[in-house]
Formats: C-alpha cells, sequence, structure tokens
DNA sequence: ATAATAATTGAGCAATTGTTCAAGTATTCA
DNA sequence: TGAATACTTGAACAATTGCTCAATTATTAT
C-alpha cells in the first residue's frame, strides 16, 4: 500500500518517460540553459555565451531540449529564441536545489 | 533580476552537483529502484526482482546511488537493505510525474 | 567444516553521450 | 547582388554508461 495522497502505479513506459526528462536535466550544459531561461526566452548566441559553450553545441543541445519538449523556439529575423515549454522543470531545479543545498 | 521567491545564484560548481542528482534518477533501472524504496526499505533481491535486472546490475547501480548519497544502506544478517536518504527524492519523482502526466 | 544464500567487485564490451569541425541554410544589410 | 550574421546539421571522436560474467566476501544452516 502506498501512503495517502500519492499516486505511484507508474508502469514501464511511464518510468522511460520519467527517465527520459530527467535526463535532460542531467547534463550541466543542458542544465544550465534551462536555467537561463528562467527569466524569459534567449536568443542562441546569448545562450552559448551563459553557458560558454559553442554555439553549435548549443544548438545541439537545444535540439534535444525541444524534442523532448522541455523547450519551444520561435524566430525573429536572424535570431531564434528558445524558452520553456511549461513551468514545470522550473519547479524541478528548484526543488533539486532544495535537495542539493541541504 | 529573478522574480520574487526565486533564489537562483547558481555557480558552476552547485549547478554540476545538481546536474549529477538528475543524472542519478535519468536511467530506468535506478528510477524503478528509487520508486521501489519509497513505502521503505528493501533487500538487494527484492529489488532484483522488481526491477527485473539481474542481482549484479542492481548491486552496481546502488553502489552508484550510495555514492551519490540518493540511498543509505542497513546490513541485517546476510541481507542488505536499502532505503531513500531522505525524501527530496520521492518528492523531485513526483513532481516529475505531475509534468509527464500532464 | 561444507554447502548454500546474499551481495559485492572488477574486467570487458557494446551502446550512448557531448563535443568539435566543416559545411550548410536563412535572414539582414550595404 | 554579395557579404555578414545567426543558426543548424551531420560526421567523427573520445569519454562515459549500464550490462554480463566470473571471482570473491560474508553470513547462515547442516
Amino acid at each position: 500500500m502506498t501512503g495517502p495522497g500519492e499516486d505511484l502505479q507508474a508502469d514501464t513506459m511511464e518510468v522511460e518517460v520519467l527517465a527520459e526528462l530527467f535526463h535532460q536535466m542531467a547534463d550541466p550544459t543542458r542544465l544550465l540553459l534551462l536555467m537561463s531561461m528562467f527569466n524569459g526566452e534567449k536568443c542562441v548566441c546569448e545562450l552559448a555565451e551563459k553557458t560558454d559553450v559553442s554555439v553549435s553545441a548549443v544548438s545541439h543541445q537545444l535540439r534535444s531540449l525541444r524534442t523532448a519538449r522541455l523547450v519551444r523556439s520561435r524566430k525573429k529575423g536572424r535570431h531564434v529564441f528558445y524558452m520553456l515549454d511549461d513551468d514545470h522543470v522550473k519547479d524541478l531545479v528548484f526543488k533539486g536545489l532544495e535537495h542539493v543545498r541541504e
């Protein structure tokens, strides 16, 4: 029996999807990219500067994040702006920081 | 400026520690191991049965989880019982499931 | 002591990862 | 039009991952 208020009947499929979500947040570069979008959309060159990673590498990681539906993008002129797809990711990062900071 | 109630001044070091936390939860086997401990400690053979992975593989993963301080272990006779080190991990999994379930 | 059970450990291996590099597309500016 | 800027893409590469297998330790039972 699971405790009260706990809905934990996750099947194999769901565990795999959940693992994939955490996987996206499990790399320092991707995590920093996500955190950089906390106060609004950022273009690729801004993100590359913030993370101190090449534009190409950032683009590859953003693609991964977008495929996993953690971020969305919007094109404006020659810039592409990336933003969080929803606020769940933000919540997860804050919960994670709580744990890390003890 | 970060929004109200948001304490996000994470340095490089902290981001790496946080990424490592998510990394531990980013594998289906390890995630299932953690979830299997939600209602109390389990011995290695029980965990191996639940995850349908060899005892050896489970032991390797538990070592990884223990090193990262997500779980603790206790020896009783020839059995070794593993349990969550604290409830933050549980919170993170539930928050993650919220996101996955939309 | 011997055998059986529970778990750990290290080597080895295929699969996956995150990066760089070079070439490409798309948009703006002169 | 041609050059410059912003970004994407695919190949290639070293590094890491999660597993299996065989050997080992530790505890209990006969």
